[in-house]
DNA sequence: GTCTATACAGCGATAGAC
DNA sequence: GTCTATCGCTGTATAGAC
């Protein structure tokens, strides 16, 4: 259950993949955290605003740590492009298959939004082509906006057809394609 | 201004891709169409589902007429290709780089429209493979998936980025990668 | 901090006159 | 066919007790 403001930014993640941003009233969100209105308020005095802004904050957080930091490390630039693919895979197939800023780039929140959108994927992008840069590849930056593209664009296919293989298989071309 | 039931879905369409399915409330539709409530509800009686309905009927005609059937047409698979990548560029390009379905996919209107969604894309991919067997590739229907997931994903990265040139440039670089 | 009650605007849908 | 008025509901946000 939830018992503070992390597992309540949690929580809402979830709550916003499942129903997205605007569908998720409050009285869905109360009913699946256990929070009464108040303590919502108290954790987020700007409603779903502030709501929206600490799930991006906590879900930049997690990519900035986990996929793009390791992206700039040291070591075989391969294993590092195969980590992310990894990584990233596993992220978005326990998260039923949304990227949130995906979703908001797509949506009526890119305007809100807008900033953290564009610094999610800029920052990806960027952190992807070090690597690809560093095994010799030209264009390196085309080439990383073509992978972080050919991801969204399999998150969209996969859910439209309601096939989760295909989210897999199709994270294995891309990388295939890289990394040989 | 909006004379028929015709005008009035390219109008919707148009909202739709602007404000999103839900976010597109009554009031705004009047607004944006001249149309009264009265009229509104004589030309879709099931109220904002008709009209959602009403415009993917019209979109996959479109794509159906425009894009699908000229993919099996005889004559040079590489010529029939580039004029997919040429008619969908030009499409979503004068529509803010939104695909209706593509948004209905990750959003929560998926399982409302869930069988339009999925015909869809299957309609496309199928289309898109005949010539690329044709042309000799290998694992063809692999390869029309990519293809379709790389134009979705092109479409939120140049959104989220707020590049519409980055969406012409990423259809160039597919359309390279399938007919060099 | 958390609860309940409520304010107030907006929503989709419907009715009935013309 | 189109208009206006209105219904019933749900939305977010707030107030005030504890």
């Amino acid at each position: 259950m939830v018992r503070d403001r992390a597992d309540a930014i949690l929580a809402l993640a979830e709550m916003f993949r499942t129903y997205g941003f605007e569908s998720a009233s409050l009285a869905t969100i109360e009913k699946h955290t256990g929070l009464g209105r108040g303590s919502l308020y108290h954790f987020f005095p700007g409603g779903k605003n502030d709501m929206a802004r600490a799930v991006l904050d906590e879900v930049g957080a997690w990519f900035a740590r986990e996929v793009y930091a390791p992206l700039r490390e040291d070591g075989p630039p391969a294993a590092r492009i195969e980590a992310m693919f990894t990584a990233t895979g596993a992220y978005f197939r326990s998260r039923h298959l949304v990227c949130l800023f995906g979703a908001m780039a797509i949506g009526r929140e890119r305007e809100r939004f807008g900033d953290e959108i564009r610094g999610y994927f800029r920052d990806w992008i960027d952190a992807l082509t070090v690597p690809l840069e560093q095994s010799g590849a030209r264009e390196a930056g085309l080439l990383a906006t073509d992978v972080v593209g050919g991801i969204q664009g399999a998150l969209v296919l996969a859910r439209a057809l309601h096939d989760d293989d295909l989210f897999t298989r199709s994270l294995d071309r891309l990388q295939a394609q890289v990394i040989g």
